[in-house]
DNA sequence: CGCAGCCGTTCGGATTCCGTGAGGAGCCGC
DNA sequence: GCGGCTCCTCACGGAATCCGAACGGCTGCG
């Protein structure tokens, strides 16, 4: 079980790194919102205890940019008591909010509360299909062809359509829920970036671009991801 | 989105009632534990408020046996502000635990933080008949023949056609619901789509297009989708 | 028996939709 | 300012879809 502890505090730090290695967890520090998003994705954590007032990003902007890919438990340490902060934060996706000064058996309690469920649900963040593999945790997508494993560069936006696509398996994505998810609500011009991001997608995973087998097209209704074989046969 | 509010205190429970209701939740009351464990058993709810204080069986025993048969998030109401209290709670199953008295800000925000994660696990509605799966959340129909799996390609009317269909089993669809609910209000010109888009269903998913088991005629009226009896396949 | 009404089916043209290439506008680091 | 990268508009060939029209089979009725 790791921890990412985001404190800008030393005192506060290191009290929580004693508490946390006592109760078996292993720990891991971050200082600033841009080193946390950083350890975030490279250190994977199982928890994120993260204190809102930390300089650089905001902790609002912090939760929103690890819920961008990641669903790990994010359980907020906070001065603030008022309750817009904290109705700030869970809206944005933290799963907990302790205002200090808080009780370590509390803290702890509240923390095993939050492993508790991943526990169970081992929830695989890399996606494999047809040679290409998808780590949603590091952003990153590699593909083997001919026996070499290169590094696949995506830019925002097609990382963003990619990613819409690979969360949603076997599903039917319409037109419109990719447009609200990729551009943003109010995009409702299809003028034709979706075809056009399909088709780089398609160019830089796809086997053979122009016969796809995983990002497949619906006609009149959208796109699809499908992962490829089951082991079940029928 | 259903709550179920355990809580002997009259008041609390009105005031609770109307927060819900206001935020779009259907509410369900219980006033001790037995009855709360049982309308966690029968009402299904999405989460459980939790109050500590009631009569009969404590609070950690409600927790308890809610965990032995389900994993709906527990949210915990108490007046007891002891850590030891928090403590035996999240420890026992509880995900969460708010001290009275407390904001309904607040309180609304984490009642939504730990319904997101459950959110996304939408139930898939599924619909089979005569070697053929609809899976309208998928958006996608396979047939069974002869022992090999396909996927049934529609087009987006025919799809459309087949959903308002799958959506009213053994049930007499008009042609003008048709019309309106596959082609928009305003198209009353029954010019014959109708009998070419069911041709064309049929002859892609009864097994004997020319004598229907599944996909049937109400002459003069409209048609009718019937499911039969599904013996278990493998 | 002839006929009319309804239904299922086939055929083909007009339209829409998809994939892809080329190129300009905006943004960022240097 | 400048080069590189990304995003988006526009245009075109090709394919698929939609829908009008027409034909044959069936049933009930006079």
């Amino acid at each position: 079980m790791k921890i990412l502890v985001a404190d800008d505090d030393p005192q506060i730090v290191a009290a929580l790194r004693i508490l946390l290695r006592a109760h078996g967890y292993d720990v891991v520090v971050a200082r600033d919102g841009a080193t946390a998003l950083d350890a975030a994705a490279h250190e994977h954590p199982d928890l994120v205890l993260l204190d809102l007032g930390m300089p650089g990003l905001s902790g609002v902007q912090v939760i929103r940019a690890i819920r961008g890919w990641s669903t790990v438990p994010i359980l907020v340490v906070s001065g603030r008591t008022e309750s817009y902060d904290k109705v700030a934060a869970l809206d944005t996706g933290a799963d907990d909010y302790v205002t200090k000064p808080f009780l370590a058996d509390e803290l702890t309690a509240r923390i095993r509360a939050l492993t508790r469920r991943n526990a169970s649900g081992t929830e695989e963040p890399v996606v494999l299909f047809g040679g290409v593999e998808v780590d949603l945790a590091r952003h990153r997508v590699t593909r083997t062809a001919d026996g070499a494993e290169t590094v696949v560069r995506l830019t925002p936006t097609e990382w963003a359509f990619l990613e819409v696509l690979v969360r949603n398996p076997d599903r039917l994505v319409t037109r419109q829920y990719l447009l609200d998810h990729v551009w943003g609500p109010g995009h409702a011009s299809d003028s034709g970036y979706l075809r056009l991001y399909m088709s780089q997608l398609r160019k830089k995973l796809e086997a053979t671009p122009s016969d796809p087998v995983h990002l497949l097209t619906d006609p009149g209704l959208g796109y699809r991801f499908v992962p490829g074989r089951e082991p079940a046969v029928g």
